[in-house]
DNA sequence: GTGGTCTAGACCACC
DNA sequence: GTGGTCTAGACCACG
């Protein structure tokens, strides 16, 4: 499992990797009870902060995304129910929608929308 | 046209602001050549200051959004020429595209999205 | 002879009608002698202030292009010495070398510029 | 990389120094990935406010041209795309174009502009 | 009156 | 340490 960190972006860099394990994890690219780098490793490989990490897998910790287990490392914590997977739908959609009107001229269509979604 | 500034926000003010005036364009509540509060009389409005709405008026006339005449005030300028639209419309799709694997929800079906769409 | 105000330019009104007047008599479309309109009527005609046109003609007759003969009203001056003329030149030659370094990309070829002056 | 500052210029001291980077980024002087110097650094250097520096960067990152790192400084950005290339050299020979009507003297001739150009 | 610029000094988030 | 935001209050150019 690989990580990018662009460091160009205004996006900090915790949001940016919290994100892309989230992710990870509900595409079942990381699998429960799989084995995360260890913060030290993680933090060599993306060249950024120990302190980073370790704020990464706290906060993702609390989210019950991840869970810690002394002198192991950090793990794939069990799904979750069915309540924050609706949770996290609704966020989606309220952010889509504001960007909608955030952006001035929302002359894209509905099908392209779909395209940007099924290319991913 | 009335503005809120939410102080308990961890969004800043400014941008705030910045998105509720860019909103109100977008939908026409804030019509071209219309004339915008000036600095002084929305900063005591809002009991904020000054500069804050300045950094906002500064900030959308960059955009292209609005445009200042001295000694006069701030008005919404003409809509943008198409090539500025295209801009604006790629910016959107990428965002959102962005939105669709950052948030780990895929239980959003096509159809949603355009129900957030049209709502608006 | 007609005047033109772009109240969206950054540039202040009074500015661009000194511009324009100073470039009407350079290039002859108002004679040594021609009388300029009232400063009431220019601006009403232009819509701005007349304070603003007084200091357009203030401004112009300082430099020796206008002068103004009480209870006549405002004329173009004779032409000038080459002395000024020389001085002009090296002010243009100046700023068009600053907005080159300025534009971070010089992806400009001399043909390009030369076409836009010979369009003019 | 040292920037001036005039104080005795009319040109806002904010200005001058996003001209001065621009420059020198343009030129190479400042190369991508480059740092600059701290916002705290180069307000004590200039002895001018930080928040005028700040301003300097954000503006400068607005334009694509700068990139900051959190907690880390501000960076040259990598080089943009052709589509900004073009954009960039459109707004200069539009600009260009202007000067040569604005000032009066037609009587400069292509020669002089290209060895202002060939000088830099 | 309008906005534009600058200073001084504060607090915050991020690394 | 870094930059980001906000306040308070000053002075200037423009209309």
């Amino acid at each position: 499992m690989e990580f990018r960190i662009e460091s160009s972006s205004r996006v900090p860099i915790y949001r940016q990797l919290v994100g892309q394990i989230r992710e990870a994890v509900a595409r079942g690219r990381l699998k429960p009870d799989e084995r995360l780098p260890s913060v030290r490793d993680l933090s060599r490989q993306l060249v950024i902060n120990p302190n980073t990490v370790a704020r990464v897998y706290t906060e993702l910790e609390r989210e019950g995304i991840l869970n810690t287990r002394q002198g192991l490392g950090v793990f794939v914590a069990q799904p979750k129910s069915d309540l924050t997977k609706r949770a996290r739908k609704d966020r989606l959609v309220c952010r889509v929608g504001g960007l909608l009107t955030e952006t001035v001229a929302p002359a894209v269509t509905p099908g392209e929308l779909l395209a940007v979604n099924s290319e991913r």
